[in-house]
DNA sequence: TAAGCGAACTTGTACAAACAAGCCATAGGT
DNA sequence: ACCTATGGCTTGTTTGTACAAGTTCGCTTA
């Protein structure tokens, strides 16, 4: 772990703890930098980490201020529900409903830079949080993945752990679409809702470390199921609002 | 503007013109050093600004690629439905339906850090896109800021723009909390569709740059009209999932 | 042919120094 | 009492250097 890691998480522990509250000034980079014996950058560095996180705020010439004191999750937990859950202290299962072959779309030929036509395997899966089905999920994966998706256990918890067990697969990029959607009629029998009624979706696109898209996916969550969490700032503007299609 | 942004806006719109195609490597930090004139640090702060932006992906090692290139709001844009509205070529319009003053609720008093049973300001205005009505928002403000609000136009175009101009007020911090419901009878008069039928709702607490919250809101887009995008990786997280309410 | 090794390249981390720019409280004057 | 100027404090930007750690690719060797 990092020197400036170190000094994150040890800002983030006091945070967290209520040692600087919400609304509080954080002690001054140089005060930081003698704190820690470590140079200004690599306070600079820690500071960022938290800033980035949304627990802290700064502008030019005013000591930092907490702004919250949650703990957000990982990227792991983020991309995978079966990581997300557990660390939300549910348990987490879920069954593979179909699994075929095909040519894909050609706007699934974009999406995950294949040649038009090129096979890919649509995985239809059913998620559930402690026992209770929360989830649709209609995934695309490209072709060069398939057979290790095939491999898999249908009732398989956590598809991304086992395939980076299994083949050594890294999910490292994603790109999210999050909107609302009327249940179709297969989503309201699948997760016990009437048709019609609202859905959270989160359409995904998701890539290795070496930027080769690996999958895309239509992610349908029962309503009041889940909720997304997005903390911006002038300086970091992770969410984006986007015209309807 | 800082030589950083500088050369971070002329990489960006190389990408976004096609000279580095989705998957390509970025020149190494040196040769973009040299090219630039500039020392390392400041490259790799350039190139930060758009890995935070989700543009290029790096890893240890390995030269950085493209991931996308597609250009991402700014905070501003996000924040406010007018700016936002106009930089997608669309007139956005909206009327103030009610606004009163009461009492805020012990729910609103944590979240704004006030004290129970302050006053704050509570008012419903209706969001349109091209004369469509789009957005349903319920926005309750602190009392302090209350007064400036009131001054404000009924069918003012951009609130954030009038207060800032009014005031000084400057948006700068906001935490969001994203999820699917079924319209509510006055959601679906006002927006022109069944009750019952699905809505993005985006609620939403805002700070000002000393990190004292401004509002909170409920706003309820009409499912198709607008959607909500995020680009993330193991190195920056920005979205969150959490448990429903 | 295939596995393995190593050298060159590239990004990550850390330190040090200097100046610019913005905030804030205090001292002083009106 | 109020307003302003000023100086000290704090964060932002930039440069330079050094080493650590991971990737890539070609060459050697079994």
């Amino acid at each position: 772990m990092a020197r400036y890691e170190q000094i994150a998480s040890d800002l983030r522990d006091a945070i967290v703890r209520g040692d600087y509250p919400i609304g509080a000034q954080l002690p001054s980079e140089a005060e930081l930098a003698i704190r820690y014996a470590a140079a200004r950058g690599t306070v600079r560095q820690a500071v960022a980490l938290l800033a980035s996180e949304g627990l802290v705020g700064s502008r030019q010439g005013a000591r930092r201020i907490v702004l919250g004191s949650e703990r957000s999750q990982s990227f792991a937990e983020l991309h995978s529900f079966a990581q997300w859950a557990r660390s939300m202290g549910y348990r987490a299962s879920g069954s593979v409903l179909a699994s075929r072959r095909r040519p894909c779309s050609s706007s699934e030929a974009v999406r995950l830079s294949l040649e038009p036509g090129e096979e890919v395997l649509d995985v239809l899966r059913l998620r559930r949080l402690d026992g209770e089905p929360v989830l649709v999920e209609r995934t695309v994966y490209a072709g060069w993945i398939a057979p290790a998706v095939e491999r898999l256990d249908p009732d398989c918890e956590s598809v991304t752990q086992e395939l980076y067990e299994s083949v050594g697969l890294v999910f490292a990029y994603g790109e999210h679409l999050i909107d609302a959607v009327a249940a179709g009629s297969e989503d309201a029998r699948l997760l016990g809702v009437r048709r019609g009624s609202p859905l959270l979706r989160q359409r995904r696109v998701t890539t290795t470390q070496e930027g080769r898209p690996v999958e895309c996916s239509d992610d349908r969550y029962r309503a009041g199921s889940v909720t997304f969490s997005i903390r911006n700032s002038t300086a970091a503007n992770p969410l984006v609002r986007r015209a309807g299609d």
